[in-house]
DNA sequence: AGCAGACCGGAACGATCCGTTCCACTGCTA
DNA sequence: TAGCAGTGGAACGGATCGTTCCGGTCTGCT
């Protein structure tokens, strides 16, 4: 323990420096590679980051335990999002606004999708329990608001966002438009009341998803 | 070339019998495997199949050749659904059905998840081409039937079709349901009308998606 | 100044995994 | 009965990947 409590430790230097910047950059490259692909190498993940694998391991133990905490992470922010919502006074709005963020920070691959490479701990059960009960307050406030078909449950969010986080181009910006069009559609298709507004983002283009028939590696 | 022509040739025997089936068995076994997982080894095919890797081999160049062969088998299943579905008289019902049934062929997993895996060859093109020919048509038909939003675009089938392929547990024939139901939701809204029928199949359960979190091997 | 050690980059290692080849065997078929 | 199409599955060689390890650098403390 280099600073012990009490002196400075806010504006750190040199090597310890870069030791806490490094904290973030390994985080920030670890979800941006695991995103695109659940089962990458963890060497990718320290290319991206521009460091050296030694860096990851002193962080983490191991793989596996590199994607719990991210998965972790996931969690945490649908919890974060969905508290966020239930401040909005408006039910439906609360709800749809809701779903937008969680889709947005593509949570939703970050923590099923990454599911089942670990074995998660009590605490992160805990977490699965809470994101439920808040899921379910929002979701019965969107249904109280009269605007929801009355044949929808809960568990459709699950195939909502599924639906979402399946949309996918090289792009990430560029996916990202792809999938508020998607929850549009699909929240038009949730609502009981017609369309409002136009669906957003430019729409798909002939052509962009030619990508996927070219090799890949 | 055993049999020469002229000679019988329906019912054959024996250990030209097995070949036979063996063609067909291969090929179920290979649609199963690879619709399950995209980069599933030959040999899991093999096993499924209950044959050896050598029966393998004897039909087919290599792996490329396996998954090419699979996903041009889409392709034409792709375009079959399409000509079936132009029969139908009603522009909107045409266009709902060919969905479904394509849909639940899995027929997008084949063709789209598999593209990339091996060179495609120039029929192929030809076949993505026409099955691009035979969509706008029914496309176009929605749209003519007034039931369609206007700000809607062709390529946004490719995304419904993606929403309903992400739809997957363990078991293939619960999987089949989830997805009319994700269709269903899609459809809806995609369409100007109200939404007529209510949501199909059973609905989602509670926990129905916590095998992700079972470890996979 | 100088030293101990935190921190790092990346080569090396060992364990899989997988596509393909190869060979011995079987039982039709001519 | 001779020959061969058809087969099962072991074996091989290459690739991949998680993890370890070592030599080097810079820092903070004495």
């Amino acid at each position: 323990m280099p600073t012990p409590p009490g002196k400075t430790d806010a504006p750190l230097t040199g090597r310890r420096a870069q030791a806490a910047r490094n904290n973030e950059v390994i985080l920030e490259a670890a979800r941006a590679v695991f995103l695109d692909d659940p089962k990458a190498p963890i060497a990718a993940v320290a290319e991206r980051a521009g460091v050296g694998i030694s860096a990851l391991y002193r962080r983490y133990a191991g793989k596996e335990d590199l994607l719990r905490q991210l998965c972790h992470d996931g969690l945490r922010r649908y919890i974060e999002e969905a508290e966020l919502a239930l401040a909005e006074p408006d039910d439906w709005t609360a709800f749809a606004s809701f779903l937008a963020r969680v889709v947005d920070a593509d949570v939703h691959s970050l923590t099923v999708h990454l599911a089942g490479t670990f074995t998660p701990t009590e605490e992160m059960g805990r977490a699965a329990m809470r994101s439920n009960e808040l899921a379910t307050v929002l979701f019965e406030r969107a249904r109280a608001s009269g605007r929801l078909r009355p044949d929808v449950v809960l568990q459709d969010l699950g195939l909502v966002l599924e639906a979402c986080a399946a949309v996918r181009v090289p792009d990430p910006e560029r996916t990202g438009q792809l999938r508020s069009r998607q929850l549009a559609v699909l929240l038009a298709g949730l609502s009981t009341t017609p369309a409002a507004d136009p669906l957003p983002g430019p729409p798909p283009a002939a052509g962009e998803f030619d990508w996927r028939w070219r090799r890949r590696e």
